[in-house]
DNA sequence: GTCTATACTTGGATAGAC
DNA sequence: GTCTATCCAAGTATAGAC
């Protein structure tokens, strides 16, 4: 197994790399991560299959690549909506908000990125460190909008970050078969009403 | 692809189809699902590797039957405890036992063969209908429980069993690359005495 | 940086002996 | 019902032309 490789960054060739991540999305979204091998991704994205070890080495790399840049989009366009977030109602929203952008721009792919590989393994590790920033992010916005309110006394910050990283994990893992966006929309109001009730 | 291969079920015959099985899901555990070929699997349970084909006719319908057999005991032994329980905080206790038990027996193994396939694929249908039973279930018990609460004011039963059963699902496939299982325990304790005050 | 061609490995699956 | 041998398809990856 090769490492990450990376040519000097020609404008072509980040449109390229980019082309090829897109194609992998895609593929895991449609085919799931079992089917996405180097050659239906080629066939996705209808470009040469040694592309994709030119560019990232390998699929393991390319998929963790895709992880990582899918995952960044969503950061930046939700961290500054998690910064102005000012009670536990707004939260409830931004995470519906998020479920439905990511349900919608990748149908989930990445929680099947996320599932494929075992803790243990060097893939798992850095799986995890795409994911933390998110734990890390909801928990400022947590403490900052339970700040003084009496709900910390039956639901503990860290315990309500997990419960709601986990949460939105389910939720979109459920999303990959129960084509029900019902469901969801329902839990999330129904939540929000209970966090305008209850802090 | 062929389907479900069913030879007359001698004895010995049932013990071999229950070591593949064992052997499948123990691979998933330690590879990942991308490492769960006929290889590897007949490897890890120390048998000829078209035994499998013998038995299963392909590698998903291995998997298929493997998160089937897993689930069934799951449900045949959390079945009458979800009958029993009498309040929310009973099925709160309930989830995290199942949580534990899963983690404990499979690593989630269940999860990552849940999440490899797509929603419209025909694995992924099946997948759906493995799980249902666990709704219903759920469902079942939480109205029982919350009859006559003023609880379902803030949170109609449906949505709690949907949340619910998410929020499993989530802290399964957090625990998959999240070793803390302190997290999780700290989490359904407050979840815990939120239900006691709560209902 | 991209494409064609190709080497080589692994994986799925079957046939036939035992 | 299980094992050995084997076929073939698919997969990963590299070399070299353009």
């Amino acid at each position: 197994m090769t490492g990450a490789i990376r040519r000097k960054t020609s404008k072509s060739g980040l449109e390229t790399r980019n082309r090829i991540i897109q194609a992998a999305l895609e593929t895991v979204r449609r085919e799931g991560l079992v089917g996405a091998s180097a050659r239906t991704i080629a066939r996705t994205g209808d470009f040469n299959q040694a592309l994709l070890f030119y560019h990232f080495g390998s699929i393991e790399e390319l998929l963790l690549e895709s992880l990582t840049w899918a995952n960044n989009i969503r950061m930046e366009q939700f961290a500054s909506r998690f910064e102005a977030a000012s009670s536990l109602a707004d939260l409830v929203d931004l995470a519906y908000d998020l479920y439905v952008s990511e349900v919608h721009d990748y149908q989930s792919a990445l929680v099947a990125i996320v599932a494929g590989w075992p803790a243990g393994s060097e893939v798992g590790q850095r799986v995890m460190e795409v994911l933390r920033p998110w734990d890390e992010m909801v928990q400022r916005s947590l403490r900052r909008c339970l700040d003084g309110s009496a709900f910390v006394q039956i639901m503990p910050a860290h315990d309500l970050t997990f419960g709601l990283v986990s949460l939105l994990l389910g939720v979109e893992l459920n999303s990959r078969f129960d084509r029900n966006e019902d469901r969801t929309k329902s839990l999330f109001s129904a939540l929000r009403s209970a966090a305008d009730t209850l802090s």
